[in-house]
DNA sequence: GCTCGTATGATTGTCAACAATCCGCGGAAC
DNA sequence: GTTCCGCGGATTGTTGACAATCATACGAGC
């Protein structure tokens, strides 16, 4: 023991199925599948360079994070995400992440710090850059971060799902322009909180931060609960 | 339209992955299988009726929501909950229970009323018959209905998965053994708290609910954090 | 002209066999 | 006596093929 090495464990220690499904997972988060798209076995099983049999295990393992959406005898489907998806996910987030911020303050809340702080930097390198997809890309780190620093692996592994379906609907509908340095301030804001230990400010504006994205997102979006045209063709249920 | 007929629509719409995954969860919530134990592929598959390929599929189904743990060439194991795990799994309870309290005090109090009050009834009957299954069973359902009733599918979902896991730690140590009447006494001020609109009431006592139940489980238990007997071979790292 | 039944093509669901890997045990060398 | 090496048994990982099912297109019947 008191080996300082970091995880240099994992040779191959990982189920081609994971792989695949990690594979998958970002495939869908950036987008390269648009919603509603039939995911053909053989094709992809081809494409992946793998058997039809790891990549139903992946499949199932997409199914039951909510990613894909299965018909027997039909296929699997990439879940297409209607209004009422958008603000769920939020409600979601915002559960987690205000659970996270409680578990923050009343822990470590320096190491917090300097976590967030590196994913800030990150951020804000972004967006001097103007690189719209390194911000959301950094965006994602800095929640992810977040909530990683609570120590929760549950609420973890639940807000690495909400992210991966939050960037699923930016990735829907292509309105990624919110306003960098608004978005790069609100962040600081909320590291400011968790470094200043102020519970109400961090939840505040945790909340309010939410309520904004799903607000961006909606907001003059095309998609009007109601399967305006044929990009969104079911209801939610 | 205006078939009022509730769900009659799937005749066998299920794959049978989602069934064989249904029936293992069941199983390992009910503490058939104990902690640790490993799931032999042909013989799980022989006894299911099935083949191995839906049964890998259903067993990736079960990793994905945490409650099988699989090792390369090794094979497929329940999880065993630590200490640890039993604080986080209530840490996650309480905020997804906490958030599913203010949609519910914000939307459709009454019909959640309704909804918590059948829930109470079947606890009442377990609790005056003594059968300390159904009261689980019933007290399973009041957290499911109360999280449902707050209409957020994601929310939902992380809670029945949560659940779950709450069965798991009760089974894995079998000391179900709460005053019977306090424990519907605790779910009877949420039910009232739910029906007054009392947010503040509400909250406070969900969270002290949450608290008390990982008190009850971990006071006593032989799981003292440090893997005291062979019961609970691996640390949870 | 419209509707219904049927054939076809493709896709999924399932299965049984093959290959790769790992654990436990016995024996030899030091 | 201890350590290392190798082998047997068992289990998982993967593959390809077979069977069941569904969507689509075409033609017959009314």
């Amino acid at each position: 023991m008191g080996l300082d090495l970091e995880d240099l464990e994992p040779v191959s220690r990982r189920s081609t199925a994971a792989i695949v499904a990690d594979r998958l997972r970002q495939a869908i988060m950036r987008g390269s599948f648009p919603p509603g798209t039939q995911l053909g076995e053989v094709e992809l099983a081809t494409r992946l360079g793998v058997s039809r049999g790891p990549l139903r295990e992946a499949m199932q393992r997409l199914v039951a994070e909510g990613l894909l959406r299965s018909e027997r005898h039909r296929g699997l489907f990439v879940r297409d995400l209607a209004a009422d998806d958008v603000r769920d996910v939020y409600i979601a987030r915002t559960a987690v992440e205000r659970a996270a911020a409680l578990l923050i303050l009343a822990g470590d809340r320096e190491s917090a710090t300097l976590r967030l702080t590196a994913a800030l930097a990150t951020m804000e390198a972004a967006a001097a850059a103007g690189d719209a997809v390194a911000l959301a890309d950094a965006d994602h780190r800095f929640h992810h971060e977040f909530v990683a620093a609570a120590g929760s692996p549950r609420l973890r592994r639940m807000a690495d799902a909400l992210l991966v379906e939050t960037r699923m609907c930016l990735a829907a509908l292509q309105r990624t322009a919110p306003p960098a340095a608004d978005l790069v301030a609100e962040h600081r804001i909320l590291r400011d909180a968790v470094r200043d230990g102020d519970t109400d400010r961090l939840v505040a504006t945790l909340e309010a931060h939410m309520a904004d994205a799903v607000a961006r997102i909606l907001d003059g979006a095309d998609l009007s609960e109601g399967a305006p045209d044929g990009n969104l063709p079911a209801l939610p249920a």
